[in-house]
RNA sequence: AGGCACGUAGCUCAGUGGUAGAGCACUACCUUGACAUGGUAGUGGUCGGUGGUUCGAUCCCACUCGUGCCUACCA
């Protein structure tokens, strides 16, 4: 066919298909047949298309397209987040090279910036995703900030504070002091950072400073806040104490010493200073003691009037403190102590515990539904064991503090407020909001609950659990029957993909490849520590010294199907796209192959029936993977088929025999990886058939076609030509040298199978003729197949030395196994309770190793 | 502290209560009639360790050693 070019080009195939599908509407909803609905997790609007993206993007759009081809009513609904703090600090930082803050605008220009910013470069990402194939029906295209959407959380806000599961409250607060905002639990990472814990005198009677307590704390500038030191009740040390009162140190307060049982006695000092207003355990403790809040903190995290040291950040201030309370002598011990640290998952700032008035909503009723609708069945996770963290994050959950103090997001519909929503309050409605709620849509209707979420782990709590659980509030349906988590795309050495570390690829320089020096740039782009940038630009430069190839969005998409274990850590290796885009070249060159062949007879082979029963079980294994969401067996599924037994076996075998079965079996092919590589297969396609690849209809077994006797038949062609390629190999015969071969003995099927397929054994073991013989050929190479001899006569050819060699070398294999066989049937326990079918296997399979081996001993002799 | 994974060939990973697999890498040979992004043949593993159940364990169970992650209020 010399439309095809020899090798494979992804460049020139995947230029112009895209633009054909979207522009014919392919991927709209067919609006027949049974529903299936995916929602996409909606990508930041800030954000482009990263490995994690690209990775979940083409599992989504391979069971979409899969669907698709089952005839089903197929919508992938997609859309983009307006991620509140996201989004507002990339505005802000632009403001910042103007030299302005939001404030200097104030709010309403701050927002009409944000949605400037948003229309020119927001949503960067869907192009992307158009250049990965993604079939997502555009027109359907939502943002959570768009009215309808922004109605829906407006009304879902209100029916939930009316049934009084939101409610506003003043207590404390993760505080991010750079956004100035409250942030939710999830928002908060804890890290072990290297600290201090000081042993701190407080006197019981400072005017003779003689006696005092000893407070152990990790922050000493807080004590400005202290309202009391605690002991454990029972802790005998203390007792006495419980009751008097210590002066506080640096100030003239009196504090009383309380005592509760959340302090440990055999930590620190067994002494705990309480300081309600900036620890959530001391507010606990204060609330049962009806103590006395005291906000030492400025909303920037310095320090207010309450303190010596007002306008003075937490970190200075706790070094002056230090200072203070040495120069008074007030330090008993200072301790290296490792300490957990709050930070914010977004500014990386220290979070402080902070009292502000904020909005929550009460989870503990929510969140039964969503245990239930798990236990009962009526949402599974996939693999299995997400299962239990999602219920135990449920069974402990925590009210859900869903105001920030931030510009961009969806303003709290009350009276007055300036807050707005937490972005994952809007998120947690997007299976239905997207598709019409509130509003009763004929769209909700068709696709809602919609059928698999496919998401990582990182967001089960943050989106998953809290989508199941308004999904089951506001619509009394699960968002999705099952939730498909994928693993994360690490690094080949398994280490997260980031900026700062430099190791981060862009799945479009996988598909169009880029040189060493883009690379470099890209990678090293923006970074403050010119160092980092040093260390980054070296090992690029030793990853990759030649660049990235361009694979081709085929390839990459095959590469992440094949990648999809059951795992949670996915490590990336370049060397898999290769071997993947050389799949697809493989494809391309059969394809040629058959194209190249225009005469075809209707004859129906023993090769033909071979390959067609194959098919049928290839067709059933893809079947069986895309139901298990097995994406790694279902490429390895097909990669096998297409090379290992079509190329590999069949077309070779056509060599001889050219059937219209080759062009059948090639367009069965395509249908079945079309889901996986939607370019390459449709290209080939057009060549040899009329109309869409993708309207057709994914093959279905027919089971009429699996022939077990073909297969058996053809497994004995393998064996017989591997036996004798193998002596040719190891016999140093090149290939180009035809052999005769002689065969002995031989059972009835030998004798018939040698008469159906001479010629091709003649041709794939490339002989120049085959015989039968009385006896062997005296020297010859011989193996043994079953009953049947082959002999190799090597007057002419060899040494018999490198025969005898190779000879023992079988032998020795043979013994081998042979040994373990008997030792098995030797153990009268093992006969008399193994299977009888498993017992006699083990036999048959001793006979004939026996028998192998004797011939095998005669014929070395023979040569001796 | 609790929970969850993982440990199989040099690397990345499948897999099964009954003969241990793939890709890449490696070795040798081959520019044979689609494909050198290729072909053919091969090397390579006491399936982390110990014990138990079993006729039989890489697989099931217990313990153990490593690795990673998640949750949690020891200042």
């Amino acid at each position: 066919m010399d439309t095809m070019e020899k090798t494979y080009n992804p460049h020139a195939i995947e230029k112009t298909w895209y633009e054909r599908w979207e522009k014919a509407g392919d991927f709209k909803p067919s609006g027949t047949g049974k529903s299936y609905c995916i929602v996409l997790p909606p990508p930041n609007v800030t954000g482009s298309l990263h490995m994690g993206h690209g990775f979940q993007h083409t599992l989504m759009d391979t069971l979409i397209r899969y669907h698709r081809m089952l005839g089903e009513n197929t919508l992938w609904q997609s859309g983009i987040d307006h991620a509140g703090i996201a989004t507002q600090l990339v505005v802000e930082r632009q403001l910042e090279l103007e030299g302005k803050t939001r404030h200097d605008l104030g709010r309403e220009e701050f927002i009409k910036k944000t949605w400037e910013w948003k229309n020119t470069s927001g949503g960067m990402i869907s192009k992307q995703m158009r250049r990965m194939g993604s079939s997502i029906d555009w027109s359907r295209d939502r943002f959570t900030m768009d009215d309808h959407f922004s109605n829906a959380v407006n009304i879902a806000f209100k029916k939930l504070y009316d049934d009084k599961l939101i409610y506003k409250g003043k207590r404390l607060v993760n505080w991010d002091v750079k956004l100035q905002s409250a942030i939710s639990d999830l928002e908060v990472n804890t890290v072990e950072e290297a600290g201090s814990l000081w042993h701190i005198k407080y006197y019981l009677n400072n005017s003779d400073k003689k006696s005092y307590l000893v407070v152990a704390t990790t922050r000493p500038e807080t004590l400005f806040g202290d309202v009391a030191v605690a002991v454990h009740p029972d802790d005998e040390r203390y007792k006495q104490y419980i009751g008097q009162m210590v002066s506080l140190p640096l100030t003239d307060k009196k504090i009383p010493v309380i005592a509760d049982e959340y302090v440990e006695k055999d930590f620190g000092s067994g002494v705990v200073k309480i300081t309600p207003g900036h620890d959530f355990n001391d507010y606990e403790v204060g609330k049962r003691h009806n103590l006395e809040i005291i906000n030492i903190l400025n909303k920037n995290g310095t320090l207010n009037n309450l303190t010596p040291y007002e306008n003075i950040d937490r970190a200075e201030a706790r070094k002056l403190t230090v200072a203070a309370l040495e120069k008074l002598d007030l330090i008993l011990k200072t301790e290296k102590y490792t300490v957990k640290t709050p930070r914010s998952e977004r500014t990386n700032e220290i979070v402080e515990p902070f009292l502000t008035d904020q909005w929550y909503v009460k989870m503990s009723d929510l969140a039964k539904p969503a245990i239930e609708a798990v236990k009962t069945g009526k949402l599974k996770f996939i693999p299995e064991n997400w299962t239990k963290t999602y219920l135990q994050w449920l069974e402990n959950i925590q009210d859900w503090c869903i105001s920030r103090q931030l510009w961009w997001g969806h303003r709290i519909p009350i009276e007055g407020e300036t807050d707005v929503l937490d972005t994952w309050f809007s998120a947690a409605l997007w299976p239905f909001a997207t598709l019409g709620w509130p509003d009763k849509t004929p769209e909700l209707k068709t696709f809602f609950p919609t059928q698999v979420l496919v998401t990582g782990f990182d967001i089960i709590f943050f989106w998953v659990a809290r989508m199941v659980m308004f999904s089951l509030y506001f619509t009394g349906e699960v968002p999705f029957s099952e939730v498909y988590i994928t693993g994360l795309i690490r690094d080949q050495y398994g280490q997260k993909m980031s900026k700062s570390k430099g190791n981060v690829l862009d799945p479009i320089d996988l598909i169009d490849g880029i040189d060493l020096e883009g690379l470099i740039k890209k990678r090293t782009y923006g970074l403050l520590n010119p160092k980092q940038a040093q260390e980054i630009t070296k090992h690029t430069q030793k990853e990759f010294p030649d660049g990235i190839p361009a694979f081709g969005t085929d390839a990459l998409r095959f590469t992440y199907c094949a990648l999809a274990n059951t795992g949670r850590d996915i490590k990336f290796d370049l060397g898999r796209v290769a071997g993947y885009r050389n799949f697809c070249n493989k494809l391309w060159n059969a394809a040629r192959f058959v194209g190249m062949n225009t005469e075809l007879s209707d004859d129906i082979s023993l090769a033909d029936q071979w390959i067609l029963s194959k098919l049928q079980k290839t067709i059933q294994n893809m079947h069986q993977h895309f139901s298990d969401y097995r994406f790694d067996l279902l490429a390895q599924t097909i990669y096998e088929f297409v090379w290992n037994d079509y190329c590999d076996w069949y077309l070779e075998l056509s060599k001889i025999n050219k059937s219209k079965t080759i062009r059948v079996v090639l367009i069965e092919i395509l249908k079945l990886l079309n889901p996986l590589m939607p370019f390459i297969t449709a290209e080939i396609y057009q060549l040899f058939a009329e109309g869409n690849l993708q309207h057709e209809k994914y093959p279905e077994v027919n089971s009429k076609l699996i022939s077990e006797s073909a297969e058996a038949k053809i497994n004995w062609l393998q064996t017989i030509i591997m036996a004798i390629r193998n002596i040719r190999s190891e016999m140093q015969i090149p290939p180009s040298k035809k052999i005769k071969v002689l065969f002995q003995n031989g059972n009835s099927q030998d004798k018939t199978l040698i008469g159906e397929l001479s010629s091709e054994i003649i041709f794939l073991a490339r002989l120049e003729n085959v015989d039968w013989t009385e006896s062997a050929p005296n020297p010859s190479a011989t193996a043994i197949a079953g009953d049947l001899h082959i002999y190799i006569p090597l007057a002419d050819l060899i040494d018999t030395g490198a025969e005898k060699e190779r000879l023992k070398k079988e032998i020795i294999k043979i013994k081998a196994e042979l040994e373990k066989t008997q030792i098995k049937l030797n153990n009268p326990s093992y006969v008399d309770k193994a299977p009888q079918a498993v017992v006699e296997k083990e036999r048959e399979r001793a006979a004939e190793w026996n028998s192998t081996l004797e011939k095998l001993e005669v014929q070395l002799q023979k040569l001796t």
